[in-house]
DNA sequence: TTGTATGCGTTATCAG
DNA sequence: CTGATAACGCATACAA
């Protein structure tokens, strides 16, 4: 593999040259970065980047990290982000962090390797500690989650856009209720969950409070740790279980449309039939819940103002233009054809 | 951001000790070692990872190059890819190449910045000549694609892995025929199409062929350059569109169940009943296909197998120890729901 | 407009 | 076992 050094010599030319022909630099003669770059073309040279990150004490690029790829749900919206970051002209990197790996230490990482400007969490991160994030010195955004900050007093040290998730989980709890939905199942995170999945939790009771239900332990289903995912089978699998308790429920909120998906296969496997003998509902928004049959009532996260605020954020501080703040968006009650009134 | 110099001031030792000590030299004194670590620790010391790259001659890494990371059948394979990675205590890395990116250079660029030792190509990349391919001076796998070698007669340059798409197509369709159904309507790729959507078309006219079926153009649909992907929304649209002709046809194959479960939705809306008026199959083998209503007849890819055998054959390259080969697996024709005999 | 020389943070070599 | 020091490939200040 060649290097800089042997452009160089090949062109006749010092190494600064053919630098400066490579990164665009306005003072040099376009005739020799002509040559230079129909060198390098030739030769087939790649700069080496580990160099170049090294050498340089910036560079215009922005990370994201993404909790568990698996997510479909978070593909729009990385989409979207990509693409807008690309308009600023900067360029975008991608990085998956493992369920288990501690999402603070691998941007901490990546930052000083990649010299980024800013950072976007998708999903994760809600257990941390704010003392762990005064060591990633560059603006972030907690996209699609948030800690719960004690000090709400005190300007913030990262911005955050996410639905409500407790208040949306109530919307459609309570959208059950005044459907005449007296016992409603739901099929819950782990039991020691700490993030979205207990604030949904949390909307559902409340909703059953104020409508003067009381919850019943026998139809709140938890996901079990380390075993469980937010996957189809999940759904499939716990709904599985609770259908031995038939009469118990006339509806279920799953608290992700996964899990509603399979839900749903296990009720209709038993020859009921959706939403007649049985309602469910999901969270999320996702494609196939449009497309499923019956198509699937839930909450729409507003995937493109999600990202589009998330990115706007970030650049907003990046350019000194604005202050760390906590967005929340709305989230849309979407009332298909798997529940009904009883 | 302190770097190892500050390390080893601080430590009172020189730059070389401390760097024994990172990466678990052996002859460091057990004592002097801990005490460093503990100084890393305190301090939150980072190694810059450009500085590391661009010294080391090389590193026990390898990465999966996805493209469009949209497939949702890729989830599962990285997911084991990565893991059997790490079993054998190698480091893994996940780049994702946008739709129109050039796969190739990307490979390149990230093999001289990791000083990778193989890298992995999952979807895509079919339609470079083997020429570019010279440039890639590392071991290489073409998992669930390959391109379509002129001479097999000579060792090949780098492994594949996948199912036989013509193969499995023509197994499906043939089903099909069998069953009695005598008008297939066909969702495809796009005209141009020279990758897999290439080979199931022709499988599909293969065994309409070999069933002496006259292929009927105004059945066969072709998703639209630049417009179309393969999504729930495009099968949707697509047979929206073919619903116009609905005596033409008593079954429908979806060339990706993603596709199949969007017609499914088209075809139900119209109040018609699957598959009682209308046979629907898929391919891929996704996890919807057995949680949709009515469960999917499609043709499951050996996810499992497809992952194990691409990091087998990648491993046993840069060891030494084999050959590059094209490895073949068989697909499973998933009889379910959506299909009958007529 | 161009070339030379320096240093980015690490690891590896070699001498102690 | 430990410490200086020379690369790694590039960008840039400075000199020409």
């Amino acid at each position: 593999m060649e290097t800089i050094k042997d452009i160089a010599r090949i062109c006749g030319v010092g190494v600064s040259t053919v630098s400066r022909a490579i990164n665009n630099h306005p003072d040099i003669n376009p005739e020799t970065k002509e040559m230079i770059m129909q060198v390098i073309k030739e030769h087939n040279y790649i700069p080496n980047n580990s160099a170049r990150n090294l050498k340089r004490s910036e560079s215009k690029a922005i990370a994201v990290l993404v909790k568990g790829i698996t997510n479909p749900f978070f593909n729009d919206m990385i989409g979207i982000i990509e693409q807008e970051t690309q308009r600023k002209k900067y360029s975008f990197i991608l990085q998956r962090v493992e369920e288990n790996e501690n999402e603070l230490d691998v941007a901490i990482q990546l930052v000083k390797e990649k010299k980024l400007k800013g950072i976007i969490f998708l999903g994760g991160i809600i257990t941390h500690s704010s003392e762990n994030f005064a060591q990633l010195d560059v603006p972030f955004v907690l996209s699609t989650s948030d800690i719960v900050n004690e000090e709400d007093n005190k300007a913030p040290l990262w911005s955050s856009v996410s639905v409500d998730d407790f208040a949306e989980s109530y919307k459609m709890t309570d959208y059950l209720c005044k459907a005449g939905h007296r016992k409603i199942a739901i099929i819950a995170a782990t039991k020691g969950d700490e993030s979205i999945g207990k604030l949904r939790l949390e909307g559902y009771l409340k909703a059953l409070g104020n409508n003067n239900i009381r919850p019943d332990k026998s139809i709140i289903l938890h996901m079990e740790e380390n075993k469980d995912s937010y996957s189809m089978e999940t759904g499939y699998r716990l709904m599985k279980k609770l259908l031995k308790e038939r009469d118990k429920f006339t509806a279920v909120y799953a608290i992700a449309d996964s899990l509603a998906v399979g839900a749903c296969r296990a009720i209709t496997e038993t020859g009921a039939v959706i939403p007649r003998d049985c309602s469910v509902a999901g969270f999320d928004g996702l494609e196939i819940g449009t497309y499923y049959n019956p198509s699937l009532t839930t909450i729409r996260q507003p995937v493109e103002e999600l990202a589009k605020v998330t990115i706007d954020l970030l650049f907003n501080i990046i350019r000194k233009n604005g202050q760390h703040k906590k967005v929340v968006l709305p989230g849309e009650l979407l009332v298909r054809e798997s529940t009904r009134e009883i």
